[in-house]
DNA sequence: TATGAATGAGAGTTCATTCAT
DNA sequence: GATGAATGAACTCTCATTCAT
């Protein structure tokens, strides 16, 4: 028996498992959870349904585990910035950019996550999903007053409605973005931010 | 001879269809099409599984034919805008307006066409989606470019992230829209077209 | 109101009755009873499903009006030949002609018959069936008994066999006969008795 | 090592697979096809009906199996026949023979197709149903013809409607026939060919 | 670890039948 | 006589899950 089995790439088992949810969160990405089979996964992952039970309890438990997975490393990459002491636009830059990596790292979850979780949040097992959701919107709303009551946003600005247009804006791309493109994850955060900061609209209007 | 004899309900038994339709869309929107069952839409509805049957030839037919119904009348209305002969700014924000009162009238089919029409391109059956999908880019592309081309919109956009940010920013309120609250469609148009054209940043920037 | 309403043709209701019992018997011989539907009759017949139900008590009856009805006609003419008072070999001539006949006059029935009547003999409303096969093989069995007493018939025949093989090849002949074709019910009854009393074989056999 | 190990049973699988195909050609041979639940294929065969989707696609391709498996065991022994270069008469001797072997070993299948080809031949699936029609058209008749013209049958025959009766005439009888009674497939070939050759007459006709 | 076979609940759909109008 | 709408039972089929091997 393996002295450090703890450790997450040194386990072969958990390399397995791995695998097997890559798979799976690719297939629940492009099909929808609900119309995804279990032997379609195991299809692609080259064994038989049956045979995925070894591995997880059930097909629940998968979304489970590749849902939370992502959360986890998001909220590590987004505990980062918001203990990072910076100034309302830095934060919402930081933020942002930090939404595109994630993005470029867990397509396939962020895809599930915008189809899946309206109707996830309502089951107990899914709990976290609204701990999440409230933790997001108060460190999005938060800052966006922050950037109001110093003037780095509009004062003029609905935030709510605000937040919702940087929120949806950011995630929604995870439904295009194709990992290995021509822009990288940063770039594109650059010129989304350009967009939502300035707008589309030149600065000398057309006569 | 009566003066509103041209509404809908004058004719009895559309006015069956519209109901049923009306309620496997909000069904479909709220569960995903896949996870509602028949036997659910027949419920709300107040009737058996099986008789639905007699006014539809499946669930499908059911979807396609809200999905094209509402295709068909956000088509008046982009025509209207596209035929009037605007500039690209005002075009843009006729286009933006214009399609906050379709989610404010189809909100559910708005909601479904989010969820459901990228596996839905695939099948011959929904081809008119892809047709759609064309023309909408092929008018909001070129309005960008020809915004560009005459200064109304800032030159160094790329112009399909510029695309692909309008288009997504607006429609996905539809997912968290709900007609008759406090915000009419075009006053959230407007906040939106405020946003996108010239940004959430503050005039004078924060020392 | 008409006075002499009990004669059939007269009463507009039985003619309305009998056109609709020979579309479903069309009907039930193309496809089969349990493969069609009543709404299929209908469609064919220029009404609606339910309205059908104005003239029957169920589908189940139309079979029974139009199995019935063939079998009394079917013994009306046999009857005729039995107690005519023929030898065997004329009876068996005779039987075979009108078995034409009635193929000619009913062919969907005799079809609806050869597909059906084996699991309906199961069925008490079907009673009637059982009593008509026995009757029927009486008079054919008895027919070859006495014919291969008296040298009509071959002495070496298995006369069960022989009555199958006599009772098959005629019946058969219903699902390939088209009413109005180039052979005549008499017609093909004499082919047919020739090859079944003679034989096909050539009477010099072949060096 | 065992002396038998060629016989099918050798393939458990394939072992499974013949086991449900015998039940469910005898249900559909009893019942009919349509009228044939897959629950009772499934109950007849002691499991439940999901299981059979393990074992098959479809109750189509149940049907399909059977059939095709029978059209293949009676094509190659009637090929046998037709390759032997055999005159018209002992050819029709040797398919008649033939035929009634397959009726011994397919007995549900034989009754199965002589119920459903009509309306099966309408489907592609079962293309083959008519390639095999025509190609045992062809046989016969070809048979029939050559044996015209050289003697072995009677002049004055219609070939077609002869054709027709020897047909009918052999395969109708699996509708009666049960393997193990008294007559041995080939005793009751040689009575049916005695009577479709010599016919049922006697020799010298009765004063 | 994985397979092969089965389970059982429930899905979409069909259809004979009913009945108020 | 016929329609339009609905019923309810039954059907074919799917699928997550289990388990002996």
């Amino acid at each position: 028996m393996p002295t450090n089995s703890k450790k997450t790439t040194a386990n072969p088992a958990h390399g397995r498992r791995r695998e097997l949810l890559a798979t799976a969160a690719e297939v629940f990405a492009t099909q929808g959870y609900n119309a995804t089979t279990v032997r379609r996964i195991a299809d692609e992952a080259g064994l038989l349904a049956g045979s995925l039970y070894y591995h997880f309890d059930s097909k629940e438990s998968m979304l489970d585990e590749i849902l939370s997975g992502f959360l986890d490393e998001l909220w590590t990459g987004y505990d980062a910035v918001l203990d990072a002491g910076l100034g309302p636009r830095e934060t919402i830059e930081a933020l942002v950019t930090e939404s595109f990596r994630e993005i470029d790292r867990h397509r396939a979850a962020v895809a599930i996550y915008q189809k899946e979780s309206r109707h996830l949040v309502t089951q107990p097992r899914f709990g976290y999903l609204v701990d999440s959701q409230r933790k997001f919107e108060k460190a999005w709303l938060g800052t966006l007053e922050r950037g109001v009551a110093d003037g780095s946003f509009r004062a003029d600005l609905d935030i709510r409605l605000a937040y919702r247009f940087v929120r949806d804006t950011v995630w929604v791309a995870a439904s295009w973005y194709r990992p290995g493109g021509t822009h990288s994850p940063e770039e594109i955060a650059r010129q989304y931010l350009s967009m939502v900061l300035d707008g589309i609209a030149g600065r000398e209007p057309a006569a």
